[in-house]
RNA sequence: GGCGAUGUAGCUCAGAUGGUGAGAGCAUGCGGCUCAUAUCCGCAGUGUCCGGGGUUCAAGUCCCUGCAUCGCCA
């Protein structure tokens, strides 16, 4: 009996609704939860949502709401979502849980006791904006780089606990544990960032500036700073310190995040674990985690995003459009465990065709036709065995070996490519044997008998080894086969060599598990939705981020010309009529909204940027053909001019 | 500024300890089959293996350097 499975997700912060960051960490726990169970291991799976900070405190004062309304009302929508993906949490745990303030309470105080908290008064500089203190080197120009305001300089009393004191236990742990923190990229994060010394870190926050938070057992006057508090979440949701739960599954813990909380999780987590194991008086092997997993980020491709039907699509949507089981199967496949990815509806599309309805889907759908077709929907008798068969055979040996080493180690998009190459070579088979020809000859019907009963079966071992991944397709296909439900612990009876399917089973007539998405048709509709996107102007275009993509900018011809003329306009005191030689066949006329700035003459003669493609628009009677750019400056408007004399026409960008 | 990672076919990426003509999947082109969701199978490619130097009988693979991208730290 392999050791139980304990994998957590982080407790998501309640300041932001799920997006795919949050379903892709949740999913991926999911499966590695799906894997474990389908190889005879008894898993829990805890996921849940992080509720004290700032942040949530100051969210929720806006809305009108006490902090706990708001977080309740956040916290329901991750617990709702992580059905509709097909989730199958044990728990799923916050941080304003009863038991778990408990336990922060508890273990605080047991760390203080044992002398690794201690209360010091420090100085620094705060920033309002970001709620915290800057340090020296962050701040440019004694100001704040990410609000431009003068932080205050302010004293704080605060409770450290004695981190540094770790450091070199810590790394020697790592050392001698290498896949600790995996993959080996961020173990080697970790250990520069140990290199370099750690600090104490402060856990608490005086009331006088957060009161939304689990007091300091030691201190009322303090609440507990929040990762602090979200770490022992893993605990808590265990029954820390005796419960049943917390002897099985705590040995077998592993974390699951995503790279941009390595250091509360690689370090913060870690040396706490350390200093409750020697303030109980235990080995620090009791109470470190197996293993920390650590995966990248989506890069969201937004211009590819918004094919289909000509607005910006969540990411998540797709998994209504498309369905969940491709969702998560895309997700898990097309990201290299611990790298970045890209995320796009067409690499979702591309991967949908190729791998679920070609290569899957129609497998399945050409060897159960052909089993109707030939022998009533029966799994044959196998006849003798050939070499192409026992080549297969082998094959699939070696692809259960590559999928339980890959999945155990959370590669899981070479776990998914090594059942794809079961599914290839399956494909193979079918051509060189040619049932349909076999078929032909009744003196074959033996070797029809082999190949239909060997593809039957070798579905059915497919059919488990995606189960993780795609469950209700999974299940689908047993259900086809004749399989009945793909149980806890069949991974561990195909290692064994143990056929699934017994001749003489009936199978039923296979549905379409993947229909083929016609790209033609979606891009069509892209195309249709692009040019009503285009006669309707955005109307929230204000309220779009002001980032815009260097696609966007393009969009904005600038054009270097030379002011011809300049003049007047009668009764108009602001604007000046200019004609300028822009390198085109005709001079063009701008008007330009700087006579309060310029006098005629000072213009002639002086080169300017203009936007060239500007719809022309009436002004005073006048229609002007671009506007000319100018610098808006406290003393007025300055038109900005090419440093040296540039050809007309030139292009500015 | 310091440290580190990455840079291989149009795209996404594999390529222990240096050694037969540099690979896979997708996309592209051509051919074959017809059981199947116009699916499957085969063939064909193209690559200055980021640039420059060096070590070696031999380097995508080691060393130095430059560039680019990204990350961490300050």
């Amino acid at each position: 009996m392999s050791q139980p499975f304990y994998i957590t997700t982080p407790i998501y912060y309640v300041n932001a609704e799920p997006h795919l960051g949050h379903a892709y960490t949740t999913i991926v726990a999911d499966v590695a939860s799906r894997f474990h169970r389908l190889a005879g291991d008894e898993v829990r799976f805890q996921t849940g949502t992080d509720e004290h900070g700032d942040k949530i405190a100051q969210a929720a004062q806006e809305r009108g709401v006490t902090p706990q309304q708001y977080a309740d009302q956040i916290s329901g929508k991750f617990r709702h979502l992580w059905p509709e993906l097909h989730i199958t949490n044990d728990k799923f745990i916050r941080t304003t849980d009863a038991d778990h303030k408990q336990v922060v309470t508890s273990i605080l105080q047991k760390v203080y006791d044992a002398g690794d908290i201690y209360f010091a008064k420090y100085g620094g500089h705060y920033c309002v904006g970001c709620e915290r203190f800057l340090t020296e080197h962050e701040m440019e120009g004694g100001k704040c780089p990410d609000h431009g305001t003068v932080p205050v300089y302010q004293e704080e009393e605060n409770y450290f606990f004695r981190m540094s004191n770790y450091t070199e236990q810590l790394k020697a742990h790592i050392e001698a544990h290498p896949d600790f923190i995996r993959p080996e990229r961020y173990k080697n994060e970790v250990l520069s960032m140990l290199e370099q010394g750690l600090e104490d870190l402060c856990i608490s926050r005086p009331k006088t500036r957060l009161t939304w938070g689990i007091d300091l057992p030691f201190d009322p006057n303090y609440v507990t700073y929040v990762w602090f508090d979200a770490l022992i979440n893993y605990l808590t949701g265990l029954g820390w310190p005796d419960g049943d739960n917390m002897a099985k599954f705590w040995p077998g813990a592993q974390h699951l995040i995503a790279k941009d909380i390595l250091k509360p999780h690689a370090i913060f987590w870690p040396t706490m674990l350390m200093s409750l194991a020697r303030a109980e008086g235990r080995p620090a092997q009791d109470y470190l985690y197996q293993h920390l997993n650590v995966h990248g980020y989506w890069n969201v491709d937004q211009a590819k995003m918004s094919k289909s039907l000509g607005n910006v699509v969540r990411p998540l949507e797709l998994a209504e459009i498309y369905g969940v089981e491709a969702f998560r199967y895309f997700v898990m496949r097309e990201m290299s465990f611990g790298l970045d990815s890209s995320f796009s509806e067409q690499l979702l599309v591309e991967r949908y065709n190729s791998d679920l309805a070609n290569d899957l889907g129609n497998l399945f759908s050409r060897v159960l036709n052909m089993l109707h077709k030939y022998r009533g929907g029966v799994v044959p008798q196998p006849g003798p065995e050939q070499p192409q068969d026992a080549e297969l055979a082998k094959l699939a040996e070696a692809v259960l070996a590559e999928y339980r080493r890959e999945n155990e180690r959370f590669s899981f998009h070479k776990a998914l490519a090594s059942v794809w190459s079961l599914i290839g070579a399956a494909n193979k088979y079918v051509v060189v044997s040619e049932p349909w020809t076999l078929d032909k000859d009744p003196a074959l019907a033996p070797r029809l008998d082999r190949v239909l009963h060997d593809l039957c079966q070798l579905l059915a071992k497919v059919a488990v080894m995606i189960r993780p991944v795609m469950p209700l397709t999974a299940e689908k296909m047993a259900g086809v086969l004749g399989l009945g439900s793909i149980e806890p612990g069949m991974l561990a009876l195909l290692e064994k060599g143990q056929a699934l399917l017994a001749p003489g089973s009936q199978t039923h007539q296979p549905p379409a598990l993947f229909p083929r998405i016609d790209t033609k048709k979606v891009q069509a509709k892209a195309a249709k939705a692009e040019q009503k996107a285009d006669t309707k102007p955005a109307p929230k275009a204000a309220a779009e981020p002001t980032e815009i993509s260097i696609e966007q900018f393009g969009q904005v011809k600038l054009k270097v010309a030379t002011v011809l003329t300049a003049e007047r306009i009668p009764k108009a005191d602001k604007i000046l009529k200019l004609t300028l030689d822009a390198g085109e066949d005709e001079p063009r006329t701008v008007v330009a909204g700087v006579a309060q700035h310029y006098a005629p003459e000072e213009l002639v003669g002086l080169q300017v940027v203009i936007v060239a493609n500007l719809k022309p628009a009436k002004l005073r009677g006048i229609t002007s053909q671009g506007m000319v750019l100018a610098a808006v400056g406290p003393d007025g408007l300055c038109v900005v001019s090419p440093s040296k004399p540039t050809p007309v026409g030139s292009q500015v960008r």
